[in-house]
DNA sequence: CTTAATTAGTTTCTATATGAAACGTACAAT
DNA sequence: ATTGTACGTTTCATATAGAAACTAATTAAG
């Protein structure tokens, strides 16, 4: 990349303004892996109940996470992933591949993926949508286009 | 995914204890920008001073950044992402992606990614190292494997 | 020689956010 | 009647962030 683009305008200063903070992303994570309750998730992260509260107010206003009862008197809510929510999935993927990768002083375990379609533990890659081939830092260069544009090579009327 | 692995040895618990914060990621994308130096991120980013130097050490410290004079006298420096930093990439496109996906609310232009392999305004797409197959939630299982253990199917001696 | 400008911070002080613990509430079970 | 469970809110002490002033090294201008 070269040249910076606005900050105020950037989509990953807008993505942080909502999930830029020490919990927000390990409270997706959790409802991916199923922990998907109040109590359940205070307990799993050790967050204070305070701020767990906080930030799922905040991710339900965002869209990302839908509150939806589970049972009846009393009555009772967890927490579910909305579409929104679910496409982060792959920031959470490259995440956890970068913390494999970089991050694995004194384990005796990692966690890895197991892709179901072809039955093997495996590594996310970035490639490109058209040409899949890998998305590297010298090969991507950020450029600005009106909002209107199409993604192809002709522009005319 | 299902069922919770420890919360303390996740790969992304570990990334968001050095980058969890609302500065760290964007510092990271203006080094990719070419926003390299003190006053530069400063004032592109509208960070305090004292958590700007605050976090510069912390990426220093993390093997993020590498701090590189520019010039002598008076002797001034710079920060480049190491190997580690640049390897975050990945990541930084995928919230870009996300960001450009949900997030466009009043926005004449948006900041798009082209590919200097193939020419063409592109997405990232995250897939399987193995198949090539896109790489989804339902598709997707996460498992605590031993260490020392290989990607294979195999295992003997 | 003095003064201003540049770059990269540090210091100080105030405002805001966080965390721990106690409390509230609605129900179920004993 | 009391205890337990799930899901919070309130209160208060502490930690973190931000704004503004200050320091330091050096160059350029007057």
């Amino acid at each position: 990349m070269e040249a910076p683009p606005p900050h105020e305008t950037c989509p990953i200063t807008r993505l942080l303004e909502i999930v830029g903070d020490r919990w927000s992303f390990l409270m997706i994570r959790d409802v991916f892996y199923g922990v998907r309750r109040f109590d359940a998730m205070q307990k799993h992260l050790g967050i204070s109940k305070k701020v767990l509260a906080d930030r799922l107010r905040r991710l339900q206003q965002a869209g990302i996470f839908k509150k939806v009862p589970y049972q009846q008197r009393p009555q009772r809510f967890e927490y579910r992933l909305t579409a929104k929510g679910r496409d982060l999935f792959p920031v959470l993927l490259t995440m956890m591949r970068w913390g494999n990768r970089w991050l694995d002083e004194g384990n005796t375990h990692v966690l890895k993926l197991q892709h179901q379609h072809c039955g093997e533990i495996v590594e996310p890659e970035l490639v490109c949508s058209l040409c899949k081939q890998p998305l590297t830092p010298a090969k991507v260069r950020a450029v600005m286009v009106p909002l209107n544009a199409h993604t192809g090579t002709t522009d005319e009327t």
